[in-house]
RNA sequence: GCGGCCAUGGCGGAAUUGGUAGACGCGCUAGCUUGAGGUGCUAGUGGGGAGACCCGUGGAGGUUCGAGUCCUCUUGGCCGCACCA
């Protein structure tokens, strides 16, 4: 053979001789490795939850699924991700607990149960079975073991004894509340679940009612909500940002001004808030909400302030009926004074841009240093009166017209203030309004509002957590008693008409009071389904447990989850009511001392497909088109019929545009592998990435390419047990080096969750890696040689592992281990042998690279400033100029300035 | 309207966080191989120039020995909130 070699010595340049022979005689079979392997992990208990209490722990955790019927490729990235961090960490030495579960209960159940005429736990299981066996045939290193389901009585029930221990903890509110109902679905709506004015899932129109609801006080945490933000570091800015808003702080003061007796009205005084009490002497009017109490009552006597008032509840809500709004009043003829100056009257006015549910629904208006009230006191000729002055403005010709001012300044015009800086003046009116006693009260008070408003749970539907309350006759309120949890959902259910077949079910909810024994009914309204989902992640960290929500030793094992991954459409709803109950939970007792449920927080960017059209409009799925290149560019045919389609934008992948690619068929084609490793390659985690076919056949050649090259590397390299040789020749230390550069760059590339960057990593190790096994002249090679190959094959393996596993176990045996590399330890780089004894310095003069100066790794300044000068390209750079300035960076460049 | 983010080759994107701009991949070009079903390999590939070199990170300034990175202004795109007093 090494005869043979020489004899045609020219054929080395194409080391490919054998990779040909590889390439024709054993491709890599995903279609046959994946099953065998995800058998193998399976019967082994391979990713079952560490017990190994000495380790550190690792929660990795992907938001749970809907089970709307089929996973789709935002799933496949969302696991992908989750997954070569849960197996990563798990080779670093980590206990990971690496859960699933099903966000299992809400409406689509209830949608299909009336369209099929089946049930919605029929239709939820069945679901839940296809996308389990969609999630296994990815490879996943889940513990299944752990799996939940919301809808499962055995999650529910705890649940609800969660909600009894809310509560009784005073965290729960039964009230009379204007509701969001949507009459499409006849169900009462969070204000998060409204877009523009219409339901977020059914997209009807929006209508008020006053209903008698459950909420969680979650407004009760406001603050420490606020505070906690702070706390979490490893959250995306963005996302802390939006809850902060969100939350909405401010510190202002509430002002009862005095009413001007008027016959009529009885009312004393009207309330207002206002964080620019320093404005006070330029306020000109009062305006309060239509539906403020006031105006209803005058109302009722006045048909032109009743007119105004029905007009405003008819003001739209969508986005252009706000954007074009004008502001608008109604003059009540009322007037109040000034807290400041008993003489001074302010006029009261109805107006349409005053909020009922914010503040007390009424406020002061001051022109010139608010935009909203300078507009209505021009529309309705009241007058500006400016008392902050800008810095640098003149005082005697500063004057408001069109544009409000709000910034920094200095009071004036305002008696007693003048001079004061803003935050001086807001005090001062505090103080003094604070001291000023009207109808045997303060007449101010300071107060912290928070736009936050409670969380409405209560739902009119079926298929949800029933909320544990009895009512009765006589008790009233009555909890269900935990010996009677779970109160479960009748299976006998209809969904012919709409509203809740809980209300109209024949028995189920009538039952006898715990209390006394009388005839009582159960409440019939569920909870929204974001509850299943403000707890999941705590459930996990003992999912068996039937006496208790939680374990405390097991929240205090697992809990916080280290890296949180999913969709950025969760940035306040879910975040946020996962963190306000953590702190319920830590108040009634289930929640060890847990004070944010999520350390880090990734939100991955979506997956996103060109879309195709057909020449009379219609869109063209992926699955129906062939891409060609042609000599005029990209070009898309159909594929029956063979006509050219045009193709469009890329866009989020949905169902009407049709430009949807389907999981199964990819890992059919491709293998999991291949679909995990294109979810994460190129694009930035956090960014969007364009799923298209061309690329997803290059992953696959690159991952028939790491197969072929495993396979030379295992004839080349020494037995797997090898002791490591003390010397090394140069061709060895030089693949050593290499091997262990790009095993501390992937390991701080996954670190940092940017996957990209690791894939690159492989790319390059694998490119060097061939070009060292093309260097071989010889299959007679020296010991350290074997060595050297040795390692880059077992590290490169174990590089590419958390993306591709299958593969990675079918190369990891055809180097000869035993042992699954999923059960194998990281590898240890030495860092020694990234370090070179000799460097290249980029050599600067006045800013521009002009050569590099090779130069020992601890040469002294001295030494490299005479080295760097020595240079001809220095010098002839410097054209006869004298040197001025010699900047060393160490290990990094010099620059002369000259 | 308010707040935030982003802008780098034909494309996706790198850039040790103020230190060699364009790693890696795609695409493209040339050649070799294979000869039929999703090949493989080698070389080249920011622009200009024959060349030493010059120009280049949306645009205009600035700070600095040095700016894709920091500051000011500006243009374009994306996202969140939306009359929150």
């Amino acid at each position: 053979m090494a005869e043979w070699c020489c004899l045609l010595g020219s054929i080395w340049h194409f080391p490919s001789k054998n990779r040909h022979l590889n390439m024709e005689s054993e491709r890599y079979n995903a279609r046959e490795a994946e099953p065998k392997w995800q058998k193998f992990w399976d019967e082994a208990g391979t990713f079952l939850t560490g017990t190994d209490e000495t380790r550190p722990k690792y929660y990795v955790l992907e938001m749970f699924p809907y089970p709307s019927g089929r996973i789709h490729m935002g799933h496949v990235r969302n696991y992908a991700m989750g997954d070569v961090i849960a197996r990563y960490k798990r080779a670093r030495g980590f206990s990971v607990l690496h859960p699933m579960g099903w966000d299992a209960f809400g409406m689509p159940a209830e949608n299909a149960a009336m369209q099929n005429k089946s049930h919605p736990a029929d239709w939820t299981y069945a679901n839940i079975a296809t996308m389990r066996a969609q999630l296994k045939s990815m490879g996943l290193s889940i513990d299944w073991t752990r799996e939940i389901a919301t809808c499962d009585p055995s999650y529910y029930k705890h649940q609800q004894k969660l909600f009894l221990d809310f509560l009784a903890a005073g965290l729960v509110d039964r009230k009379q509340a204007k509701v969001n109902w949507d009459p499409v679905d006849h169900t009462v709506l969070a204000n998060e679940q409204v877009i523009d004015g219409r339901g977020w899932r059914s997209g009807a129109l929006v209508e008020q009612r006053e209903l008698t609801q459950w909420f969680l006080k979650i407004s009760s945490q406001a603050e420490d909500l606020l505070h906690g933000l702070d706390t979490l570091e490893h959250w995306p800015e963005k996302v802390r940002l939006m809850q902060k808003n969100w939350i909405g702080r401010s510190e202002g003061l509430l002002v009862r001004f005095e009413l001007v007796p008027s016959p009529a009205i009885e009312t004393k005084e009207l309330e207002v808030y206002t964080t620019r009490p320093d404005t006070l002497f330029g306020a000109k009017f009062l305006a309060i909400a239509a539906d403020h109490p006031l105006a209803q009552k005058l109302g009722e006597s006045d048909q032109q302030l009743k007119d105004f008032i029905v007009d405003c509840s008819h003001r739209g809500t969508s986005v252009a009926a706000i954007e074009t709004a004008e502001k608008k009043g109604y003059d009540t003829g009322l007037k109040v004074r000034h807290p400041f100056d008993a003489d001074w009257g302010l006029p009261v006015y109805v107006a349409n841009f005053v909020l009922m549910d914010y503040g007390t629904g009424a406020i002061f208006g001051c022109p010139a240093h608010d935009q909203r009230d300078l507009d209505f006191a021009n529309a309705y000729g009241l007058g500006n009166q400016p008392v902050i002055l800008p810095p640098g403005a003149d005082p005697a010709s500063f004057t408001i017209t069109t544009e409000a001012y709000d910034g920094e300044g200095t009071l004036f015009h305002s008696r007693f203030l003048d001079g004061l800086s803003i935050p001086e003046a807001k005090e001062e009116v505090a103080k003094r309004l604070e001291a000023t006693v009207f109808d045997g009260r303060p007449i101010a008070k300071r107060q912290i509002n928070f736009r936050l408003r409670d969380w409405g749970i209560s739902r009119q539907r079926y298929w949800g957590c029933p909320i544990p309350i009895i009512h009765c006759e006589s008790c009233g309120v009555v909890p269900v008693p935990e010996k009677d949890l779970p109160v479960e959902l009748p299976k006998d259910v209809t969904f012919d008409q709409p509203g809740n077949p809980l209300d109209r079910h024949p028995t189920w909810k009538y039952v006898a009071c715990p209390i006394c024994g009388g005839p009582a009914r159960r409440e019939t309204d569920t909870m929204d389904t974001f509850v299943d989902s403000s707890w999941y992640f705590l459930r996990f960290t003992d999912p068996k447990d039937q006496a208790e929500p939680t374990d405390a030793s097991a929240v205090a094992r697992w809990m916080p989850v280290d890296q949180y991954i999913g969709g950025i459409e969760h940035a306040i709803l879910h975040l946020l009511y996962a963190r306000f109950f953590t702190r319920a939970m830590r108040m009634t007792d289930h929640a060890d001392d847990l004070k944010e449920p999520f350390t880090g927080l990734f939100t991955q960017g979506m997956v996103v497909h060109e879309t195709y059209k057909a020449k009379d409009g219609a869109w063209v799925a992926p699955a129906d088109v062939r891409i060609e290149q042609t000599p005029d560019g990209r070009k898309a045919f159909r594929l029956d019929g063979g006509t050219e389609v045009e193709i469009g934008s890329i866009e989020k992948m949905s169902k009407s545009k049709k430009n949807v690619v389907d999981p199964d068929e990819i890992i059919e084609s491709f293998g999991a592998d291949t679909a995990r490793w294109f979810m994460l390659s190129d694009s930035p985690p956090e960014r969007d990435v364009i799923w298209t076919q061309e690329g997803a056949q290059n992953v696959s050649k690159f991952l028939q390419r790491l197969w072929r090259l495993t396979g030379e590397l295992a004839e080349l390299a020494s037995p797997p047990d090898m002791p490591k040789p003390t010397v090394f020749s140069p061709p060895a230390m030089e693949l050593r080096k290499v091997v262990h550069g790009a095993l501390i760059k992937v390991g701080e590339d996954l670190d940092r969750l940017r996957f990209n960057r690791a894939i690159a990593q492989v790319h390059d190790l694998a490119n060097k890696v061939s070009a060292a096994v093309g260097a071989v002249e010889t299959p007679e090679i020296a010991e350290d040689l074997r060595f050297a190959f040795r390692e880059a094959g077992d590290i490169m393996v174990q590089l590419f592992a958390p993306m591709m596993p299958h593969l990675a176990e079918e190369c990891w045996a055809r180097l000869g281990h035993k042992r699954p590399v999923a059960e194998t330890p990281w590898p240890i780089a030495e860092p020694a042998l990234v370090v070179e004894d000799v460097i290249s310095l980029p050599v600067q003069v006045n800013g521009k690279k002009r050569g590099d100066l090779v130069i020992d790794r601890n040469a002294d300044q001295a030494a490299i400033e005479a080295a760097v000068l020595a240079l001809d390209f220095v010098q002839k750079a410097l054209e006869g100029r004298p040197v001025k300035k010699i900047i060393i960076v160490p290990q990094r460049i010099v620059n002369v300035v000259g």
